[in-house]
DNA sequence: CCTCCTGGGTTCGCAAAACGAACTGTCCTC
DNA sequence: GAGGACAGTTCGTTTTGCGAACCCAGGAGG
């Protein structure tokens, strides 16, 4: 009857979500894509535990979505900061989907944070593109598609 | 230093994530966008515990994400079942978001499925496009501008 | 009528996370 | 060598998630 009938176990949308589905893990990206780089920058932002926050870093780092990097500023002693790897850049599509939606259904007036296109200054959005360039209004427009699992024979 | 310094409590991220953030919730709605509407497929396709799915179900009701809608099939009592609204349709870029990432870092071999453009058949991928049309390869070209709150004088 | 089955939950006891406050250790400046 | 970030760790409490068991309504079957 529905669509619903396909190997959900190898599921990426479950897949990322075992990985940045905990929570504060994409507020933290968040900061770190904002250009926090530092544990007490993100404590401060984000407010939450250091605990909490330690595991997240740690997480993180573990997959090679931020890197920990020694560095040094003049007069002060060595220490580490977190910054973003490619894998992790690659999350920003995730964080500005969830922060279109909140624009459009949570501000009261306007949305705290406008993204523009660095070389023209027009108003960056994301949107549904199809290979032959036209951009969808809606996900009513997109038919999922299960594709078969690598069926090796064994 | 950064570019860090604005209101977060007002954040648009933080705010959707609060609202759809928890376990369970984002695949919820995969589950719904993939055509599953009833209690008991949600249960069976995600394993979640049935108190957990009440209550995920309940507060997406709540935020007017899905609606309860009572239906009655041939020869059976009426049941509900849990549809989409307007405002949850409007999720599918983020999970769209999670899906690619996923695709990309995740799949062993190929993706576990596939949006096509149900007009053209042609691929859909989610991409960051300005408003004068280019289309951004990378978070990297996009300059995040805190807008200021409005200030009403009290 | 009574019983079984299914769908859609609720209740309950246990385990895992998150929380916040306090504590640790290191290096730098004063 | 006192004080102060910074970057954590530890610990006790609260919240959340988990799974199994139980409950209720409405057919179907006998």
């Amino acid at each position: 009857m529905t669509d619903a009938s396909w190997d959900r176990s190898r599921c990426s949308v479950a897949g990322t979500l075992a990985v940045v589905g905990e929570k504060w893990s994409l507020l933290v990206l968040q900061e770190a894509f904002l250009g926090v780089r530092r544990f007490a920058d993100f404590q401060r932002q984000l407010g939450a535990p250091k605990a909490v926050l330690t595991d997240r870093l740690g997480t993180l780092v573990e997959q090679d979505i931020l890197r920990r990097v020694p560095y040094q500023a003049e007069g002060e002693r060595q220490r580490h900061e977190y910054r973003l790897t490619t894998k992790g850049i690659d999350l920003y599509p995730t964080l500005v989907a969830l922060m279109q939606w909140g624009d459009k259904y949570l501000a009261d007036d306007v949305a705290p944070l406008a993204l523009e296109h660095r070389d023209c200054g027009a108003a960056v959005h994301l949107g549904l593109v199809c290979a032959d360039g036209h951009e969808l209004a809606s996900a009513r427009e997109v038919r999922p598609v299960p594709q078969a699992a690598e069926v090796s024979a064994g």
